[in-house]
DNA sequence: AACGTTCCCGCAAACGTTTGCATAGTTTTT
DNA sequence: AAAAACTATGCAAACGTTTGCGGGAACGTT
């Protein structure tokens, strides 16, 4: 404990009276060396508590064993999930994990991607900041270092991608409302057309149509940003029109939760005049009155995947670099906002 | 963009005609070095898109520019804004930034720690694992690279510790209730004697010596975990007392929602009849009926503030380690769970 | 003119590890 | 018995950077 000097090779193989060369490869497991040498070496550097300089390690292999995660936002509940599988999965394979946030930035998202690069990570995990439009940088890095994209991705960019079955889980959402004999069923989405929300919109008129229901435009209602607030804002517009849904599919639980206070706001009966479902299965969704029928997104489940997957490619790289997109199956948690028990 | 090499040292030092240790020096602002040469230094360094080997760096200067980060639970909302803190703040002092969950674990906190001084972080940001017990090995660790403790922390480990003033902040609290008139004040802890629990019940007691009101026992309540459900169940025993209390302080927003619901579900007026405050200012705090007076714990500028003390000893070590405490200022959001407007 | 300073710069070692190649000793093949 | 093949090990270079030391040139001081 006194003597704060580090282990290294050289002094093995000192005490050992062999070679520098001889104990790096037998720690290693280098074939070429005799199970006794074997056996001495790693038993003396167990004993001295000998810990690889995984600087010269790194130096020296180009390997560092770091995983680099981008995301827009670290305190997005749903993220931190994400994340949490990340880590996991990266600490079973002996990986650590550095996290940097995009905030939502394009030029601040190239920007952590080179300097993640730069730093030496074996590979890179990330969910792309809304409104990435020029993909070329990224392109460039890409061929660099192995990448996975998760939750928010881009078939522009040709690699594994990892997303949630966002377009089955609206359609289960929606099938679930049509079960209950709505059938004025109205989407809160968003403007952009993000991944995200164009998939659950699709899974939206998947169902519809499935029912033989038709779409009707004046329920379909667009917000730039699908907050609580907006949500607050579109189910007021939905309250105003002569011929009220009977029905609201919100793409986010924030805006589903707005939608059900502006509902008992008003003090319309959920669910039986208006039924509420939203997407997230966020903490609050147990919190409001009545309680958020929700898609329950397994977002550790989907952290993992992303990791094992980059893992893999990174011990054995591809050649040929295409969109491959895995989906994972997410449920539907059914609560007081939808079903009168 | 096709020849895939790496610019060195060497090569800027061939292309330029000077020596490798000229180059370098040029690049670190050296005195010694002439203003001509590191401008033409710089210039083609610049040009030739030089990034240096953070790896060879990391290897010669026994420096990596890493903060290491261990928390019990990245998926903690006010982690996650902690963390946000500590993401921005390392970002501009030139700081990557590893984290790791020990998921409340002992064993696996300290091995955390050791991992990651063994890759070389220059600094470690700690908050500690409830009921961390034998500090030995981490204050072992201690003399190896500068720790900063925050939110969960320790006396029995010498280092500086940002944390939130939780006495104060429970003392407005309880002050706020006494402000409206309330006189039965029931509090909702924890058994376990954590920093943070014993730190807001101090809080508490003060108060109500402040304004010459008896402590009641009865009114202090301890569960061993904090949760929603126990604020429930707390909440039932208080409603089976003879003589009712007039308001509830629960050391946590979670406690606290549990406590409203329950109050609500027996049609209890609140705040008339029972006022309830809560702690930590969670997302869904605005989401129950009514919505919930809280402390606002500003965790982002605690992030912050632990980062740059770390930065600071990392950059200019201390000598003697002795226990430092910096306390955050939090402030009282009033709303309806106190207030009638 | 001789000396002391100051200013720039280069040489070479060092950090801890991995790895291609060489080699000594041993076993197998011819 | 000589040649070939294999086994286990050592030598030394290499990775890219920093840095102590030394020294030549230019300058200023007597």
């Amino acid at each position: 404990m006194a003597k704060n000097h580090t282990v290294t090779l050289k002094e093995l193989s000192k005490k050992l009276n062999i070679s520098v060369s001889t104990v790096s490869r037998a720690l290693n497991d280098h074939p070429d060396i005799s199970p006794i040498t074997v056996d001495r070496v790693k038993r003396l550097a167990n004993e001295l508590n000998y810990v690889p300089n995984l600087f010269a390690k790194g130096f020296r292999t180009k390997k560092t064993n770091i995983l680099g995660v981008i995301v827009p936002n670290v305190s997005h509940i749903y993220t931190t999930t994400i994340l949490k599988g990340i880590l996991d999965e990266a600490e079973l394979s002996g990986y650590r994990v550095i996290i940097s946030e995009s905030k939502n930035d394009e030029t601040k998202q190239v920007e952590m991607l080179q300097t993640m690069i730069q730093f030496g990570a074996d590979g890179i995990l990330m969910s792309l900041a809304k409104k990435t439009s020029s993909v070329n940088k990224i392109l460039s890095m890409l061929q660099r270092v192995p990448l996975v994209l998760f939750d928010k991705v881009s078939d522009k960019i040709p690699c594994t991608q990892i997303v949630i079955d966002e377009e089955e889980a609206a359609y289960n959402a929606v099938q679930h409302l049509i079960g209950l004999g709505k059938e004025r069923i109205a989407i809160l989405k968003e403007t952009e057309n993000s991944y995200n929300s164009e998939k659950r919109f699709a899974g939206y008129k998947r169902a519809l149509e499935a029912n033989n229901i038709p779409l009707k435009e004046k329920l379909i209602l667009s917000t730039e940003d699908i907050s609580l607030i907006n949500g607050k804002r579109l189910t007021n517009v939905l309250l105003s029109m002569k011929k009220r849904p009977d029905a609201i599919f919100a793409i986010t639980d924030n805006a589903a939760i707005g939608a059900i206070q502006t509902l008992n706001k008003f003090s319309i009966k959920i669910p039986e005049e208006i039924a509420v479902v939203g997407f997230s299965n966020s903490a609050s969704a147990t919190i409001i009155t009545p309680s958020l029928t929700t898609v329950d997104q397994p977002g550790e489940r989907l952290g993992r995947t992303a990791t094992t997957y980059l893992i893999k490619e990174i011990q054995n790289p591809i050649e040929d670099l295409v969109t491959k997109t895995i989906e994972i199956k997410t449920n539907l948690v059914v609560r007081a906002s939808t079903f009168k028990g």
